[in-house]
RNA sequence: GCUCCGGUAGUGUAGUCCGGCCAAGCAUAUCGGCCUUUCGAGCCGACGACCCGGGUCCAAAUCCCGGCCGGAGCACCA
């Protein structure tokens, strides 16, 4: 098996279904798991992106058995084009690409593709050596210039390129094309199957040419449809534009699908092997859905997220009462049993308390149940304690509300920091954060009644959702 | 336009290869109920699909033909 992204920036959640499904093959069957990164285009290779995509594997805990770059590999390329050129299979051209293309589209060789093998493997000589300026020269694969589907016939298999390699520097000029390479590294590779996306299907037709012309034995070909992913940016090129215009925070900004940016969201990378495991290798083509993400997530996460209360846009009401109230409240009400619990204690006295600025406008007026705190009644300006127990009728106090039903409602009083809550489109809220919460920075909390936050400092945290 | 591929509830899937056990399972979403000092979790229930039309067959989601719809590829990107 392998993984053979491109190293123009790091992993999305696209790109971890490719992840995830080769790393179940190889799980359940051994064998190897290649990762291969192609940085065989210089124009778009990140420097970084070599390390964060390794990073970004080991969070998905994918574990590579065999790392190989493409850019160490140039000799066996040259060696193998030279192979084929001798073979007959392959020419090296100097015609224009665009007589190139349209003689191919009539289903026409152009002139070089007959021309001897030792005039072509002259002009192949002078391609490696870097005697052609870039758009000079290109080497060509023969593979059926009567193939009914055009974009099978003949492909490209290298060009020269005059911009700097990241790794490599000027020491090549003439790069191998992805069909060139990957053909030649998954049979030196020794991989036995090739799992990609469908949009690799007519590669898979072209690859197969040079499998058949060098004997080699050919891989079985398994390709996934194509998963659209909406409401999130993926494209690596404009992640890269929005970062330097300020408008992304970086790689792992909330507004981003990238693998970093889900991770700092705290999401688990067990969420999305589930997804994708579900989702299983079919070739229709699907939309991602966040809402199925969201709950596969919210089970993994929910018995090791601490509640907390956050009230955003917090109204604070008058509290006048002689005396304390004593809140227990339990920091993980799933686990355990409520006598070992580990709870947040407060007492609350004569002050002010704060309860969202949605709960008061709903409920001014009316009896709430703070949570784990007692009855109150919501006023104006002030609130006002009625008990632990409420005997009477609740429709006394909440005429127009169903019987026995009274709102429970989160609240803080004195025990608060200030905390903002940035969300995934861009928007954040501001509030009052429970102090305790700070003791769980850098870990998911669930606040009550809002959402699941991770924690990132004592200022803010990344929503995860609801 | 050309060449391939595919269409099961709102969404994601199981079943299709080898027709019957599928009056179609699961998950998620939505709605209702129970429980609960979170609108969370859990439990119960409801809702909701085989693209259309022919054909073969005792029997079709499954096989065949036609149509419709959707997708992928057609780069000196990967």
């Amino acid at each position: 098996m392998r993984m053979a992204p491109s190293a123009s920036g790091p992993l999305h959640i696209g790109h971890a279904r490719m992840a995830i499904l080769n790393d179940e093959y190889f799980r359940r069957y051994g064998g190897k798991l290649v990762l291969r990164i192609e940085d065989t285009n210089p124009t778009n290779n990140e420097p970084e992106a070599y390390q964060m995509i390794q990073d970004d594997l080991h969070w998905l805990d994918v574990n590579f058995t065999d790392l190989v770059i493409q850019s160490k590999r140039f000799e066996l390329y040259y060696s193998e084009m030279k192979n084929l050129i001798e073979m007959r299979k392959a020419y090296v051209a100097t015609s224009p690409t665009e007589e190139f293309k349209s003689r191919k589209q009539q289903g026409m060789p152009i002139k070089e593709r007959d021309e001897t093998p030792e005039e072509n493997l002259e002009r192949w000589d002078k391609m490696v050596s870097g005697d052609y300026a870039k758009g000079e020269a290109y080497a060509v694969v023969k593979t059926d210039l009567t193939h009914p589907n055009p974009a099978i016939r003949d492909f490209i298999a290298f060009r020269i390129v005059d911009t700097p390699h990241p790794l490599e520097g000027d020491r090549y000029k003439a790069y191998p094309m992805m069909n060139f390479s990957v053909a030649v590294d998954d049979h030196y590779n020794g991989l036995t199957h090739v799992i990609r996306g469908k949009d690799h299907t007519a590669n898979t037709e072209k690859q197969k040419y040079i499998f058949g012309y060098r004997n080699w034995k050919l891989p079985f070909y398994l390709h996934y449809g194509k998963v659209s992913i909406e409401h999130t940016i993926l494209k690596t090129s404009l992640i890269k534009k929005g970062i330097r215009s300020g408008e992304f925070t970086g790689w792992d900004d909330p507004k981003l699908g990238t693998l970093v940016a889900l991770k700092k969201r705290g999401f688990s990378p067990l969420a999305i092997r589930k997804y994708y495991v579900e989702s299983g290798i079919g070739s229709v083509d699907t939309t991602f859905s966040w809402e199925i993400f969201y709950s596969f997530n919210r089970k993994i996460i929910d018995n090791v997220s601490p509640r907390h209360f956050f009230v955003n846009q917090p109204v604070s009401l008058k509290f006048e009462f002689e005396g304390k109230l004593k809140a227990s409240i339990p920091l993980y009400p799933q686990t355990g049993n409520s006598a070992t619990q580990e709870k947040r204690e407060y007492l609350v006295g004569k002050g002010s308390i704060s309860i969202t600025s949605q709960d008061y406008q709903k409920f001014k007026g009316e009896l709430v149940r703070l949570k784990d705190l007692g009855y109150f009644k919501i006023g104006d300006e002030n609130i006002e304690y009625i008990g632990q127990e409420i005997l009477e009728d609740v429709q006394k106090w909440n005429p127009g509300r169903p019987l026995g039903k009274v709102p429970i409602i989160h609240w803080l009083s004195g025990n608060d920091v200030p905390f903002k809550v940035i969300k995934p489109d861009g928007t954040s809220e501001e509030g009052l954060l429970e102090k305790d919460a700070l003791r769980f920075t850098g870990k998911v909390n669930q606040f009550e009644r809002y959402g699941y936050v991770n924690v990132l400092d004592e200022k803010e945290g990344y929503f995860t959702h609801p």
